[in-house]
DNA sequence: TCATTAATTAAACACCGTTCAATTAATAAA
DNA sequence: TTTATTAATTGAACGGTGTTTAATTAATGA
């Protein structure tokens, strides 16, 4: 049962609409994005956005969690065998850049209230660990480093959810204010994560 | 030269618009707060609001500007003569209960991204000493301990802005998940700050 | 070929922010 | 007090928005 050519055609033609949704929030911002800016670039009336999404909500949703990915996918990053403490200062190191390698995105997807979004956005929960695999990896860590000593004893999951909470602010800061491009953003950067990492020791 | 009638009056419409509009942004939240919608509540034309507001977003830094006071009424504390770690301690349990009082605002205000909010709530500047003034008492704070031992040499200001986004990133997730009222809660708050104040530790 | 289904649209609805010429009301000058 | 001036207020319009619906066109399977 391989997908015939109209159904092809149809998912190009949702494609289509992302693929100019993107452009707009690219090229104008996020308040120069409506349906019928979106069907005027692609040579189709505005209705037929409501063929492929609810409604704008929905279309915008799709956007979003796309971009998530783009975001997890730059954050990911290998860190086998080091010591917990420098394990988490590569991984503190790779959220930073990843995070503003997307800073429109990731302001857009971290700050969002919708319930949608922070149903995959939220670390607060008691249960973060079984809900997300990234959160794991932290975790993870964080148990790692007491085992061994080089950390305090603690309850894993609170100060894991504490110590992401302290780089999604200096990460949150660094975006709403743009300063990406400053030469003390990185000294800021190695500062916060130098207290971290000495708030963890024993 | 006492204000005419006229005058007086003249202030009690401008006063009742943002009150409309106040009442309209707590009853159903922003997306239902439109021009015509406030000026429909009081009585008036729609045109009115352009005779005491430049535009729309004239009347919005209005009131998050007057939010913005409303929040730092609510952090303010005195903390006169603790020694520094108990001081940062208590600076940073009224900083999130005064946030956590005014959630809606606190968002709206710390995570607007517009140049005339921004020119108010930004830190990253190097020059925040001057022109925070309550982000002097956090620097001061921290060169206390550093003059009296208890806490180890750094750069004060780096520091400060380090801790500050700690305690943002932690309110700005507290309230985007709604976890205000949520038992962990409190364990959250206390390991980060725990977790700084060791950070700061020499 | 024909009935069925899917894709697409034009038109309408009810909103929105903003501008402007015209009108009303209040003030200052004569 | 009447008049000229200024300020407050409005109705109507412009061009935009998201969304729904009924009608139309195109593709599919029988």
């Amino acid at each position: 049962m391989s997908r015939t050519r109209q159904q092809k055609q149809s998912e190009e033609v949702r494609e289509k609409i992302l693929r100019a949704a993107r452009h707009i929030l690219e090229e104008e911002g996020p308040d120069a994005l409506s349906i019928r800016r979106i069907t005027r670039e692609i040579d189709y009336s505005a209705a037929i956005v409501y063929h492929y999404f609810r409604d704008k909500d929905d279309l915008l949703h799709h956007l979003l969690m796309e971009a998530y990915g783009r975001i997890l996918e730059a954050i990911r990053h290998p860190q086998e065998g080091m010591p917990p403490a420098e394990a988490l200062r590569a991984s503190f190191r790779g959220y930073v850049d990843g995070a503003l390698r997307w800073p429109r995105e990731y302001r857009a997807v971290m700050l969002s209230a919708k319930p949608g979004v922070l149903a995959v956005t939220s670390v607060l929960d008691a249960d973060v660990r079984e809900k997300r695999p990234a959160f794991r990896q932290l975790i993870a860590t964080i148990e790692a480093g007491v085992a061994d000593g080089s950390f305090a004893p603690c309850d894993p999951i609170l100060t894991a959810q504490a110590v992401w909470c302290t780089m999604f602010g200096l990460v949150t800061r660094l975006i709403l204010e743009d300063r990406a491009e400053d030469s003390r953003c990185s000294a800021l950067i190695d500062r916060q994560i130098d207290l971290i990492l000495k708030g963890l020791t024993p």
